[in-house]
DNA sequence: ATGAAAGCGCTAACAG
DNA sequence: CTGTTAGCGCTTTCAT
C-alpha cells in the first residue's frame, strides 16, 4: 500500500514528476521516467483512486435504477448499459427499487452526494427529482416531467406493429392488459393497439394489472383470474412474461394457439424463443436504449445541455407461431 | 455545492463542530447543533462522500462479476447480492465479464486501486488473482484455488435429486449436457448423476458443451446437433435454458414429455414457470447463496480471516410436469 | 464543548 | 525538465 510520496522518496524525485510520469501528462526526462517506473515496480504501488476521485469531484460511476434485476428485460437492458458504459471507461452501480423502502430516495441522494456522476434510471415514479434539474439524469421509458430527458421505445409503432398482425390474422376480439399507472408513456401501445383495432371492426378489452411487480406467480394468477374473457377472445398482448403465462395456461386449458388465441408479447427478450410454439414480439432494441441513455448522461456529465429531451428509438417485429 | 467550511462559517462554530454535529460523534451543544442545523438547510449541504472515502480508505462498494448480467440465472444472483449488499449499506457494482477482452483484470484491478471494498465474482477463470492472497474476495461457485473463499451450491446432493427422479419415473438412457470446463465444481452434478444412473442400470450420456456462453441461439443449436441422440433417450438433464430449448425442439418434433421424454432443469430460475408443462428442476437457493457470499465478503473486508473457505448451500427439488 | 491543525493520497500551478 | 506547495472536503486528535 505504498504511496506517491513513498515512491517519490525511493525515485529520488518530486511527487509531482511521479504523478506527471504515470499520467503521461507534462514533460519528464526518460531517465526520470525510467527511475520512477522502477520505484513502482519495486513498491508494488498501484493508484489510490479514492484520492484522484476526490481532486475531480468525479468518481466516473453512473447508477442505474432499475425495478428489478431480474426481470428479462431490465436484466437486458442493465447488461447493454453496462456494456456501454464501460466502453466509455464508466462503471455501473445496480439499483433494484422494488421491494426495498426508500430505495429511489437514498438513490438519487448518491448524485448529491457525489457517490455516483450520474444516474440512469428505468423507474416509474419521479420522487425526489425536485430541485435536481441540470443533474445528470436520465429516464429510460418513463416520463419524469420536463427537466428530464427520456429515452424510449416508439410505442405508437409497437402498438400499430400488434394490431396489424391481429388484423392479419383476422381477429375479432382482442384483449390487452396494460402494466402500472394510466397515462404512461408505455401506455401509448395499448392506446395505438387499441385505435387501429376499433377503427377495423375489432372489439378491444383492456385489462389493468400491476405487472411491472414481476412476479411470475402473480402473472399467472392474472392470467387465471381472467380465463373466462381470454377465452371468449382470439387475440391477445401484454408483456413477454404475461404472454408467456397465458400460452401456459392456454395450452393447460386445452386452447389451440394460434389457432383459437393469438397471442403477442411485447418488449421480445430472450426467453420468448423458449415457448413451443415460440411467441410472436414486438422487440424493443435495448442495445440501442442503452446507447442512447448512456451517450446522454454522459453527455450531460460533461456538463453540456442534453441535446435532445426525448429520444425515441424504433421497435421491430418478429413472428413466431403464435400468430 | 457548499461545503463543510462554509457551513461552519455561516454556524460561526468550526469545521470539526460541523463534522461531529452532522456525525454525531463527540460532544456537541444543543444550541450549537441548532445553529449547525440551520446553516446546513440555508445552504442545502450535502456532505461530499468522495472525501469521507478517502479518509476511510472504502467507499462501501463491492463488485460484483459475472459473465452475463442477461443471464437468467446471474440475472437472479445479482438481485440477490444488491439486495443483500443494501441491507449492509453497501453499493454494488455490477459487471458482465462475457465479449470483453481484460474485463476480469481490469475489474480486479479496482481492487488495489480502491475502487472497490470487496469483489464477488461468479466468473470461470482465475485470472489475475496472484498475489492477492488476503484481499476481500469472495467466489461463488467457481474454484480459483486455496486462497480463494467458496459459496456454491451443493451440486452433488443435485445431481442426486435429479438421479433419483430419473429412476422414479423407469429412465433407461439418461442423456445430459455439462457445460464449461471440466472438473469444475458444477461438474459434480453430472459426475453424481452419471455414477448413481449407472449404478441402477440407467445408461448415461454425457456431452460437453459451452452453454456458459449463454446465446439462446447456440443453445438450440445444440440440442438440434444432439437430436438423433435425445431421440433415444428418455431422459435429460441440463441447465434451464437448454432444458427449455430441448423441450420445445422435442415438441416441434413431436416428441412427447414427459411420456417419452423426461426433461429435468438444473438451476430452477423463474422461466421454468413459462413452459407447458412447467419444467421439473434442481432448484439452486440464490437467497442464501447471495447472503453467504455478502457475509463473507464484508467480513473480510472488515480485516477478518474467512471463517471458512468453503460454504456449500443446499438445493431442493420442484416437481413440474416434465418428469 | 469547541476551534485549530494535521492529515487521507493525489493533481496542478508555479517557480525555478 | 523538476521540486515545492497549495488545495480537493472531510475526520480526528489535541489543546483549551
Amino acid at each position: 500500500m505504498a504511496n506517491i510520496r513513498e515512491v517519490a522518496k525511493r525515485a529520488g524525485v518530486g511527487v509531482g514528476t511521479v504523478s506527471r510520469a504515470l499520467n503521461n501528462t507534462g514533460y519528464v526526462a526518460e531517465e526520470t521516467r525510467q527511475k520512477i517506473i522502477d520505484a513502482v515496480n519495486e513498491l508494488e504501488y498501484t493508484p489510490n483512486e479514492l484520492a484522484k476521485q476526490l481532486f475531480r469531484n468525479r468518481n466516473g460511476i453512473v447508477g442505474v435504477m432499475v425495478p428489478n434485476l431480474e426481470h428479462p428485460f431490465f436484466a437486458k437492458m442493465m447488461r447493454h448499459i453496462e456494456m456501454e458504459l464501460s466502453k466509455h471507461g464508466y462503471k455501473c452501480l445496480a439499483c433494484n427499487t422494488i421491494g426495498i423502502v426508500n430505495r429511489q430516495q437514498s438513490f438519487m441522494d448518491m448524485l448529491d452526494r457525489n457517490m455516483v456522476d450520474g444516474i440512469i434510471a428505468c423507474v416509474d415514479s419521479l420522487a425526489d427529482f425536485e430541485g435536481r434539474k441540470g443533474r445528470a439524469i436520465v429516464s429510460m421509458d418513463r416520463n419524469w416531467g420536463p427537466d428530464v430527458p427520456i429515452v424510449l421505445s416508439d410505442h405508437g409503432q409497437g402498438g400499430r406493429l400488434a394490431a396489424e398482425a391481429f388484423l392479419r390474422d383476422g381477429c375479432r376480439k382482442v384483449v390487452q392488459f396494460t402494466a402500472g399507472r394510466k397515462s404512461e408513456t408505455t401506455n401509448l401501445r395499448h392506446e395505438v393497439l387499441a385505435q387501429i383495432l376499433q377503427e377495423n371492426q375489432c372489439e378491444v378489452i383492456t385489462i389493468g394489472t400491476k405487472w411491472d411487480a414481476l412476479s411470475y406467480a402473480y402473472n399467472k394468477s392474472i392470467v387465471l383470474q381472467y380465463m373466462d374473457v381470454i377465452q371468449e377472445a382470439d387475440g391477445l398482448m401484454t408483456n413477454d412474461i404475461g404472454a408467456m403465462s397465458c400460452l401456459v395456461v392456454a395450452q393447460k386449458m386445452g386452447i389451440k394457439v394460434p389457432d383459437q388465441l393469438k397471442i403477442i408479447g411485447y418488449d421480445g427478450t430472450e426467453i420468448t424463443n423458449l415457448t413451443y410454439p415460440e411467441l410472436s414480439v414486438v422487440v424493443q432494441d435495448c442495445g440501442e436504449l442503452a446507447r442512447n441513455c448512456v451517450d446522454m448522461v454522459l453527455d450531460m456529465i460533461d456538463g453540456n445541455e442534453p441535446q435532445t429531451m426525448r429520444k425515441i428509438v424504433p421497435v421491430t417485429w418478429k413472428q413466431g407461431g403464435t400468430t
